[in-house]
DNA sequence: CTGAAAGCGCTTACAG
DNA sequence: CTGAAAGCGCTTACAG
C-alpha cells in the first residue's frame, strides 16, 4: 500500500503563498479575506485535496465539533432512519454524532444530556420528538447555552429553531385523494393523544371532509395510541358496524397494518371492499400486503437539514434568530400503493 | 453554570508526584510502570476525576480511535439496534464510530472502505452480514492490514475473528420447543438461500424432526428470502394443502407475520389452529398480534464484545490470534409468545 | 485584510 | 522502571 502524505495546512499555506492563519481563515468562512486571496487558498486546498486534521482543530480551538443526537424510542423505524442520515451528514461536515436515548426517567435523562454538555462538550443538540418538548431539556439547554434544534415540536415553538413538516396538510391531501377516489365514508384512526402530530393530522382528516361537504358519523372516528395493537381494537369496532366506512385512514402505518389484518381476518378484501391507508412511510409499509398507501415524511432531508444547522455558519445562525426564520418546513409525499383503490 | 476545569494529564503528574509519561503509561496499560507506581497514579487519576482529552491523544498517537462499521440494509431492525449498542459502547470506551451503508455496487462499497482507511484512518472495522463475507471487501482490509472483525459470517472463518450465534441449536431448540408441545406436522419456511443462517437453520429444523423420528412430507418445506412477500406465498402452498401443518416454523419473524396474515385471511386462527413461530425477535415480532414467539439473538452482546475487541488490548488481541480463538458464540433465548401452543 | 507567536493536551522517540 | 524534550496540526489572541 503506498502510503500517501496527507497535506496539512501548512503545505497549503507555502503554496498558495499565504501563512497557515490566512488558509484557516479561508476555511473557516471568515468574511474577513480578500477573494483574491481566498480564490487562491481554494484552488490549492482542492489541488492537494487537503482535509483539515479535525483532532488538531478540535485541540486547538476548544470545540468539540460534536452534535448530540437525543430521541426516545429506538425501536422507531423514523428514529434510526433519522439517525443514519444525520450520521452521513455530521461525516461529511467533519462533525461526530453522539447519541443518546431518553431514560423513563427523567432524571437520568437529565443527568446524561448534562454529560454531553460538560464531558463531550457537545457544540449543539438535536431533539427528536417527543423528547424535544420536555420542558426539563430544553430548559437545561437553555441554562447551559447549548444551541439546539427540535425535529416535530409541539410547543413552545419560539424558543429554537425547529424542523417539522405539515402534518396538517398532508393528512387533509391524503384524506382528499380518497374523496376523489369516490371514497365518502371516511374513518380515522387518531394516533397518541400526547402528540402534537395527531391532532394535527385528525384536524387535517376534519376539514377536508367539511371542505368537501361530506358528513361523518362519530362511530367513524375512533381513538389510537399509534400502536398495532391500538389499531386493532379501533378496526374491530369499526369494521363491526353494520355500516362500514369505503376506506380508513390510520393516523400511522402500524395502525393501518392493524386495519388490514384485522380486515383480512374478517374475509374483508383490501383494496376492494375497504381501502387504508396511513402515515409515515415507515418501513412497515412495505413490508406487509398490500403495501400501504401512505405519507412519506422528508426524514433524510430533515436530518441533513438538522445537522447543516450547526455545520454552516453555525454561531450566525443561532444567534439574533428571528421568529419568523426558525421554522423549516420541509415537503411531505403521498405515497399511493396497494392498500387504497379508486371505487369510481 | 460553574465551569468545572477539567482536569489534565499535567495535574495528575503533579499530584501524583510522577512525570507526565507516567501517568500515559499507565493509561496506555504500559506493563513497564510499577505496581506502586500505578496503583498511587490511578488513585489520583479516580480522585480528579481526569479523562483523556480524545483529541490530544489522537493528533498526538496519530490513531484515530475510529471504529468503521458496514452494514447492508438500513431498514433492517436488527442493523439499528446492533448499531445504537455500537454507538454507546464506542462511546463508554472513548471510541467514535463511523458507519457505512454497503453500496448494490461493490465498487462503490469498496471506494468507500478505502476512504474509511485512508482518510478517516479507523483503527478497525465491524462487518454485519451479509457484506461480512464479501471477498472484495475483505482482501481490501487485509489488504490495507486493518484489523476487522465480522458478525454471523458464512465462510472463511479464520481470516478474522467473528461473532455469532449457534443458529443451528437455536433452530433446533425451537423446533423441539414445538414438538414437546405436541406438534407433529411442523412446516418450515427456509430463509435466503444466500445467507449461511438459513442453511443452518434449516438444518436445525430438520435434525429435531429426526431425532425425534419425525416423517415429513416435502410439502412442508418452502423456499423464501426472508421477506414478508416470500412468507405469504410460501404460507399461501402450505396452507392450501389438504393435510396442513399444525405448526409453522418461518426462518425468520418477517414471514413468521406474513404466514399469519395469510392464515387469519384464511379464517385459520393462530395459534388455535396453526401456531406459528420466527426468529430474531425483532420489532415485527411485538408489533404484529398475536405476537410471535421467536429466537432472540443477543444483538447487545454482540455489539458490545465487537467494539471491545478493538478497545481492550486490541494489539495483543489480533496479533498472533489462534484459530480457536477466533470465535465467539453468544447465548440465544427462545422466547415464548402468543403466536404459539401447546395442542397436547 | 494578513501574519508571527504561543499553546491546546497528549504521545513518540530517545535517554538513562 | 522513569523522565525531559519535541512535536502532532490546527486556532486564539494579539499586532499591524
Amino acid at each position: 500500500m503506498v502510503e500517501v502524505k496527507k497535506a496539512r495546512i501548512q503545505d497549503v499555506a507555502q503554496q498558495a503563498g499565504v501563512s497557515m492563519m490566512t488558509v484557516s481563515r479561508v476555511l473557516n468562512q471568515d468574511p474577513k479575506v480578500s477573494d483574491k486571496t481566498r480564490s487562491k487558498v481554494l484552488a490549492i486546498v482542492a489541488q492537494l485535496q487537503y482535509k483539515p486534521n479535525e483532532s488538531a482543530r478540535r485541540l486547538a480551538s476548544n470545540k468539540s465539533y460534536f452534535l448530540g443526537l437525543l430521541y426516545d424510542n429506538p425501536s422507531d423505524a423514523y428514529v434510526s432512519q433519522f439517525l443514519l442520515s444525520a450520521l452521513k451528514s455530521c461525516r461529511s461536515n467533519g462533525f461526530h454524532l453522539v447519541v443518546d436515548e431518553a431514560d423513563k426517567n427523567i432524571d437520568k435523562t437529565l443527568q446524561s444530556v448534562n454529560e454531553l454538555i460538560n464531558e463531550t462538550k457537545v457544540d449543539g443538540m438535536i431533539l427528536l420528538p417527543p423528547v424535544c418538548d420536555q420542558k426539563e431539556i430544553i430548559d437545561c439547554l437553555l441554562a447551559a447555552n447549548v444551541p439546539f434544534v427540535r425535529v416535530a415540536p409541539d410547543s413552545q415553538l419560539t424558543i429554537s429553531p425547529y424542523i417539522c413538516m405539515d402534518d396538517y396538510q398532508a393528512a387533509f391531501d391524503l384524506t382528499e385523494t380518497l374523496i376523489k377516489q369516490g371514497h365518502s365514508k371516511i374513518g380515522h384512526i387518531i394516533g397518541d393523544p400526547n402528540q402534537g402530530v395527531s391532532r394535527l393530522r385528525y384536524q387535517g382528516y376534519l376539514d377536508a371532509l367539511r371542505s368537501n361537504k361530506i358528513n361523518t358519523p362519530p362511530e367513524y372516528i375512533e381513538q389510537g395510541c399509534f400502536t398495532y395493537q391500538s389499531g386493532m381494537v379501533a378496526a374491530q369496532k369499526m369494521l363491526s358496524l353494520v355500516d362500514k366506512p369505503s376506506a380508513i385512514f390510520a393516523a400511522n402505518d402500524d395502525m393501518a397494518a392493524a386495519v388490514m389484518s384485522i380486515a383480512q381476518s374478517q374475509g374483508i378484501n383490501v383494496p376492494n371492499d375497504l381501502s387504508v391507508v396511513g402515515f409515515d412511510d415507515t418501513t412497515l409499509a412495505t413490508v406487509v400486503w398490500p403495501n400501504i398507501t401512505t405519507v412519506r415524511q422528508p426524514i433524510d432531508e430533515m436530518a441533513t437539514l438538522a445537522v447543516s444547522l450547526f455545520t454552516s455558519n453555525r454561531d450566525k445562525y443561532f444567534s439574533g434568530l428571528k421568529n419568523s426564520q426558525l421554522r423549516h418546513i420541509l415537503e411531505f409525499k403521498i405515497i399511493q400503493r396497494e392498500s387504497s383503490k379508486s371505487i369510481i
